[in-house]
DNA sequence: GAGTGGTCTAGACCACTTT
DNA sequence: AAGTGGTCTAGACCACTCG
């Protein structure tokens, strides 16, 4: 994060969340924005291009850069977000039970799902709580032989800070698959279902920043929690 | 689709799709292109970033970019798919019928959404049917002072096709919003929702290039023909 | 005509990986 | 030591919008 365009993209951001520049307004131009951060043109482009693929202003030619309504629909699902940074964004009281943690030598599923040759692999299974309802299954195999040493805490807290900042690994990105799929009876006892019959599969490939595939989960949510968001451009 | 970096992405593409160069395999390096397509280094760097973004490699440093491998979940939703873009991907024998077409003074709700003063509004609803099977519901709220003269004829054909290549406009971005909702009586009516309850709302706003909302959809599906895929990623 | 963003070029230094 | 991608700079021409 020391990048120089990093840090104007960072300060561009914080200008629009606070709404210091409101949706509607134009942003300084390129060329105002090289006088204020003493930067070569191609670096304010670069932090402008940040600010732009993740939706938060749109360039139109001759005029500027025009600062969006980010509010129109909140934006907290871009980027690989993990479970606990997810939770940051939700009201309500989230919670997290570790229900199931084991290691053991890859299977054939396993070596398919996760390329692997052999090692072992770890199974995780937690429950989450909103508002102390059972309302998310989360499976997660993880590649042992890239990642090692997780316990129940670690499990329990937040496997990606683990990964990041105890292991010193760097999550790049993710293939997401949703599907809607019917709960099992398994499902259904773990989970406080209601009425519901069906649940929202989300399937997850993640890889590291040298493309190796570290973890394949799915993520089962009741119905009535889900909610997903998506900013996209058009590419032609 | 003339600029000279546009012109190398989809050339690499080609490659990489046609699996001239496989997943797991490097790209040659941005000196090497810059050789073979005669262009500067930003300009080979800026047609790698699409297949960067677009998840197709991976780069990583000291060693090259990486082919990722694309199969691994196939990639029909991303950029802003219509319909009928969405159809060409899909299986089946997909129909389209037209169930609704008006258009009328901006009501409160359509003012909001759509962000209009005054005008007029189009509602279309479609339904559409995959294998004979009614299960898409899609209602479209168009903004009258930005597209105007829809006809039948257009509603079942393609809506955007019309705006682009007709109208000269340019869609650029659109925000989705995905749940799963309780379908109603009317929606069980119009589509074939074998014992289904449940219907996943696709909410969409739509964005031409120079920041204008057009168009705010709401697409129903029927649980089990609901997909949607996801390449993200990490914004730390 | 002045200002805007879109594209392209050429050159430079760095941290990293590989041999 | 050589090669890779990551970053930054400076300068150029274009098509577009606006007054």
């Amino acid at each position: 994060m020391s990048a120089k365009y990093q840090k104007i993209y960072q300060s561009l951001l914080d200008q629009i969340e606070s709404k210091n520049i409101k949706a509607g307004e134009y942003l300084p131009s390129e060329n105002e924005l090289m006088k204020q951060y003493d930067a070569s043109r191609d670096t304010i482009r670069k932090s402008l291009n940040l600010l732009l693929q993740n939706g938060y202003i749109q360039k139109v030619v001759g005029k500027g850069s025009v600062v969006l309504d980010a509010d129109r629909i909140a934006f907290p699902v871009s980027g690989i977000t993990s479970f606990k940074e997810l939770k940051q964004t939700m009201s309500g009281d989230v919670k997290t039970i570790v229900h199931e943690l084991q290691k053991f030598p890859a299977d054939e599923k396993m070596k398919k799902e996760l390329y692997m040759e052999s090692g072992d692999v770890y199974k995780i299974v937690r429950i989450r709580t909103i508002n102390n309802e059972k309302v998310i299954l989360d499976t997660d195999y993880l590649n042992g032989n890239v990642v090692d040493g997780i316990t129940e805490e670690i499990a329990n807290d937040s496997l990606y800070d683990y990964i990041e900042q105890d292991l010193g690994l760097k999550i790049s990105f993710s293939k997401k698959e949703i599907t809607v799929i019917p709960a099992t009876k398994e499902e259904k006892k773990l989970l406080d279902m209601l009425d519901y019959d069906l649940l929202v599969c989300v399937k997850s490939y993640s890889y590291l920043e040298d493309a190796t595939l570290f973890e394949y989960t799915e993520s089962k949510h009741r119905p009535d929690k889900f909610r997903f968001v998506d900013f996209a451009r058009r590419m032609k």
